[in-house]
DNA sequence: TTGGTATTTCGGGAAAAACCGATATATCTC
DNA sequence: GAGATATATCGGTTTTTCCCGAAATACCAA
């Protein structure tokens, strides 16, 4: 969780969009399978789709969130689901107020 | 002070460094004036004298962190001051506990 | 095992950012 | 006015980021 790694995962118009999606998962995602968005996160197929980049581009952006440490991956099969890691955007609200 | 443009103005080491460093201007620059650097802030020169790349680029960065909102500026004479939003700092912190 | 689907990783071309030196502008002093 | 100093802007090279397609890996199901 360094601070220059975290400004610049959020310095990406598409990985902001992401997070905004993320953060109610169940208004931006289609869900025909039920699933718990909320609770595992949402795969990175469904995210791709949306965002309209291709699968790979997708898979990196998501990598360099998790490693910024903004998100949380879980494998479970054949998909990974990614969500929040609201912790860490309290931790980084309070950083900008007392650190930056 | 659009959300994309404040996080590529932090996502440069320099930059989060000068951030700093106006934070407490009377710890890190000298002051042979007895300038009141928290009132009107510090000059480029300064600055750019601490960080150690050209003039041309520094210049080039504080009008970025300028154009985020991050910093003002006010001209006096021959010299630009440059201090710190603390409002925008505010509004930021926020922004990421609420937006992001 | 074979084939199918989800995801990650790799290699690379195009676009953007970093950073520089040179030049332009603004203001001061004489 | 001329010359000096502080800052801003411009043009260009190097480095990094963006985003892609292809290939590799992981898992599942038959």
């Amino acid at each position: 969780m360094e601070h220059l790694e975290i400004f610049k995962a959020l310095s990406n118009k598409t990985r902001l969009q992401i997070l905004q999606w993320l953060k109610e998962p169940d208004k931006h995602f289609p869900n025909p399978h039920n699933n718990d968005f909320e609770r595992q996160g949402v795969c990175v197929g469904y995210i791709q789709q949306k965002a309209g980049l291709t699968q790979s581009t997708i898979s990196e952006y998501l990598s360099m969130l998790q490693k910024a440490g903004l998100l949380t991956s879980e494998r479970n099969g054949q998909w990974t689901y990614y969500k929040r890691n609201e912790a860490a955007f309290k931790a980084l609200s309070r950083i900008i107020k007392t650190d930056i």
